[in-house]
DNA sequence: TTGAAAGCGCTAACAT
DNA sequence: ATGTTAGCGCTTTCAA
């Protein structure tokens, strides 16, 4: 049998009161002797408080849950870790979710996040969809968003990171070294980040006195497969280009592939940018230049957002906009 | 004010334990009426249960805990997804620990864990350390390790794969293919996977009548940063190899780069052999000739277990070994 | 087919 | 400095 406040507090000869302030460290008001007594008692059963129960009373889990698509995707780990490295710091809990980017199972998550009493939700999504936030406006919990928007929600935070601008950078950058026709393998233009990124890459153009083309530009899955076969087709459509603009890492490593199996040489023939910064972009041959997102901070800034906004409801949190940072590395001259 | 049981009874006109009756489908002798009134109650006032409130009374919480070392590891995030599909797909929720391989958290992670009341644990860590195991005997909650060992344990799960067998495969495979003097740049000996693999390699060795050189084997850590230098010492200690057995394929990333810094061509120069098959894999030039492990298969299978331990804590466990694969690609010849 | 009542393990006034 | 008491929201016999 499992050993409770009361067995406790029998063995003390005290009050479950007067063991509850002392497990909760409320025990300023206890004598050095009943505290050590009551410890010992502790110790020796090897007592453990069951916090289910104080969450009954106090209203609070301690527990947060994190609904991303896909922990497997090389994107998420460290915003995951993020999360959790200013959670634990706080004590609080992260459940897990991977949604898979489908709404079935978002809302799933959200109904079962919810009958657990989570305290908060950090959400992302790399979709547009909005029938998302019918679920989210029932909430009675705070909820903030990652790297997307969720309309008609309000009093709820959101981090997002500056896409537009990150883009201009990097597209800049490129025209800067001397690329002048540069191709756009995007990612899949129903997420925000990849519009983003596509109004960046065109104000850069533009800017810089380069009509766009709208031949370079091709929409794509956010994975190397969708890098590879974007510059086979390009190649095949004999589009003339001597740079691609990535939508992220991934899509600029199978480029890379794709175009060292057709022979042309990156980063001389052609300049090669990707998006994201992920650990792979250091490893690969060669070391992609690409714009650096800062998905540690992002998770870490969500986490600290969220449990701001459970201790104190009625404070406003103002959406954090994070900045991106060019990663000059071998894949651009 | 939230909604509760109560609420909803009060608004049927029934007793709370027809609600709660309806609510967890023991609902056969509710008549079709009620049922329905209760129902349309339930969504119209939105009403969701507290779990928590049931778990008081059930003793089952439904959520597990996950220790890993950390999940921007590239082994991490497979696994932890293969936890929690299966998990999800039995009602559980999963609760992600770093542990960064920290006693110190480990051991704070197993309390917090126990004080959430989870239903059980699955604890990964790639050390060897054994004082971990005096935490774990005094849960009460069954616990699945999954590519280590705990002693000291009993009536619990363990999954490994057989790392030795892997790397026989692996090692001889090169030797087969004309390698002679094959290096072996190694994970941690404190962890038993990179003590097993080294098993595996030198029995590869012994059984092909080549004598084992202990100048031809390093030990370091499991990232690329080792693999880059370990080559880079081999090299400069003009030590001879023709070949790299690595201790996984991030320090096979590793390894190859500074091949390739150096003007040797993989594979002809040197085979390189990786351990895992990562994503990452599949994408860095050349494609990584590997030793395949379940990544994904270990978190399902842990799952698996944990919770039909979780179910009927009287049954027994096999230990489960998962079989490796040879996954050859263009890193060797 | 339904309900009354006891209680899960704990906390938080409020007394003393 | 410590104890009494009244629940938190729910489930589960057992009785009606």
């Amino acid at each position: 049998m499992k050993i409770t406040i009361k067995d406790i507090a029998k063995m003390a000869d005290v009050s479950t009161a007067t063991v509850s302030k002392i497990v909760n460290h409320k025990d300023q008001n206890i004598s050095h002797a009943t505290r050590q007594r009551v410890l010992d008692l502790i110790e020796a059963h090897n007592y453990v408080p069951n916090r289910i129960a104080s969450s009954m009373i106090t209203k609070k889990t301690h527990s947060i849950g994190l609904i991303i698509p896909d922990i497997t995707n090389p994107f998420f780990p460290e915003v995951a870790r993020g999360v959790e490295d200013y959670a634990n710091m706080e004590g609080y809990h992260v459940v897990l979710c991977n949604s898979d980017n489908d709404l079935d199972k978002e809302v799933s998550y959200i109904g079962m996040l919810q009958e657990k009493m989570v305290d908060g939700i950090i959400f992302t999504s790399s979709s547009l969809r909005n029938k998302i936030s019918k679920e989210f406006l029932k909430l009675q919990i705070p909820v903030i968003t990652v790297d997307r928007d969720i309309t008609g929600m309000k009093a709820q935070g959101k981090i997002t990171v500056d896409n537009t601008s990150g883009a201009y950078q990097g597209v800049s950058y490129m025209i800067e070294r001397g690329y002048k026709k540069i191709l756009h393998l995007g990612g899949p233009m129903t997420s925000k980040p990849a519009l983003d990124r596509f109004e960046g890459y065109r104000k850069a153009l533009d800017d810089n006195g380069i009509q766009f083309d709208e031949k370079l530009f091709f929409e794509g899955n956010y994975n190397a497969q969708w890098g590879y076969e974007g510059v086979l087709e390009a190649l095949s459509n004999k589009i003339e280009f001597d740079g691609i603009f990535c939508g992220n890492d991934m899509i600029a490593i199978g480029a890379i592939k794709a175009l060292n199996e057709k022979g042309l040489s990156v980063p001389d023939d052609v300049g090669v940018m990707g998006f994201d910064d992920i650990y792979m972009a250091t490893v690969v041959t060669p070391n992609l230049t690409t714009v650096c997102q800062p998905n540690y901070q992002m998770g870490y800034k969500a986490a600290e957002m969220l449990i701001e906004l459970i201790k104190h409801p009625e404070s406003k949190m103002t959406d954090v906009v994070l900045k991106t940072k060019l990663v000059i590395r071998e894949s651009t001259k």
